[in-house]
DNA sequence: TAGTCTAAAATTGTCGACAATTTTGGCGTG
DNA sequence: CACGCCAAAATTGTCGACAATTTTAGACTA
């Protein structure tokens, strides 16, 4: 049940394993977006006291799936086409970079391993039943490889840690079923082929283009939607 | 004593208070880098219980300030140089992209008073007993500017809610009184030029130069320090 | 002396209760 | 009927105490 987070760490104390279950929870929409936390209610729920609770609602807070307001209390965060957005704009700046820092810095055994990766998804893609797959966990797990590439703990941290948490959110919230994916593939694979060239500048516009594309996608669907109303 | 932090809110609760009295104390360094946290003793310092205390640390470690381990306790975040250039690389990706928006969604009245700035700036800079000025909080408040000019929320966050406060601890610990001021200021006037101009696509890579010459300007001082050893 | 084991001390994690604040619901007034 | 006001209920914030874990210190052995 927990998630293929790379910077995950092992569950210690009582409130790590609440975290994990209530951002399973969010994560899959059984507690809805927007929907307002009561403490009380939660504590109950997970056997455990409203401190421990807290605990774990701050973790949740760092990792931004939910939002408090002093004497108010917390609330899933919202999923607007909008923030959406704006959370791939972010992702098109730093994981550009990671990108150009991944064919710095790399190690060539790195890069088998994506090279391997591809190669696993390039199978499962010509069985057809794998697409699927490769929609779901296959792009996340390239796109955390590269990220890893970069060898840069602060990137790695914002990425892995609060980011992708909110894009798997929204993955759930949307579908997320895109056409993209063969198109993705293929870029992908011309991402890993500019890294294990070392060249950083090519690798950084590939990823910048790839991400771009995805978000280009959503906006131009979301105008569509519009159009029909 | 409260930083000049743009996504700065009211303190309300007596947690908040604490978190900000410590926050200053570590960016000073009188809580010195690396070292441990201890709960009781700080708890006692500020006369408040120490789950109070333990709320305002999630805060200090939502912005990167300590770091926790679990069952072990809390230190202060060390400062070294490596993970200083890491952050300025995190920089130029997300600061390039918010130059980028800023040129597509700044306000004419915003970017009025991002030019009044700058003259102010100027005339401070030409009595040359603003230098320092210029240097200490001139330089913070014109990019604060930029990336709240993107209107970009999720980079607002990440760069004034977290990375900043590091920033400002760096500065501190290090010194930083580079000889880039004068420099540093024409670059500025540069990318407010690119950005009156809606071209977003320069004001971006001009807002890279401008921090990766920073960072680059960090890089060599080390490498004379190590020569010199 | 170096190393290991053990018991004591200190530190962190968790709990339940109380205080402060916000929200709710009903009452009266215009 | 709408609006504002007040008391009651619910919720969040803070506290001190206890439990679980880690760290420390000293005794013992090789």
């Amino acid at each position: 049940m927990a998630f293929n987070n790379p910077t995950r760490q092992q569950p210690i104390t009582t409130a790590d394993k609440v975290f994990e279950q209530i951002q399973f929870a969010i994560v899959e929409g059984e507690i809805a977006p927007g929907s307002k936390i009561s403490e009380p209610e939660l504590a109950k729920r997970f056997q455990v006291s409203r401190s421990t609770l807290r605990e774990a609602l701050n973790r949740l807070e760092k990792c931004h799936l939910i939002e408090r307001k002093a004497n108010v209390g917390s609330r899933v965060v919202e999923c607007t086409v909008n923030s959406l957005i704006e959370i791939y704009l972010v992702r098109e700046a730093l994981e550009g970079m990671a990108c150009r820092l991944a064919a710095q810095n790399m190690t060539e055994d790195e890069i088998e391993q994506m090279k391997a990766m591809l190669n696993k998804h390039a199978s499962a893609k010509a069985l057809q039943d794998g697409v699927a797959y490769y929609q779901e966990e296959g792009d996340l797990d390239f796109h955390y490889k590269v990220i890893l590439g970069s060898h840069n703990q602060e990137l790695i941290n914002i990425l892995c840690g609060q980011l992708y948490h909110v894009i798997r959110m929204y993955r759930c919230q949307f579908g997320m079923n895109s056409p993209r994916a063969s198109k993705a593939f293929d870029e992908h694979a011309r991402i890993v082929e500019a890294i294990a060239e070392r060249d950083g500048e090519l690798a950084e516009i590939l990823m910048r283009r790839h991400i771009a594309a995805s978000r280009k996608n959503i906006e131009s669907k979301i105008a569509v939607n519009l159009h029909a109303n």
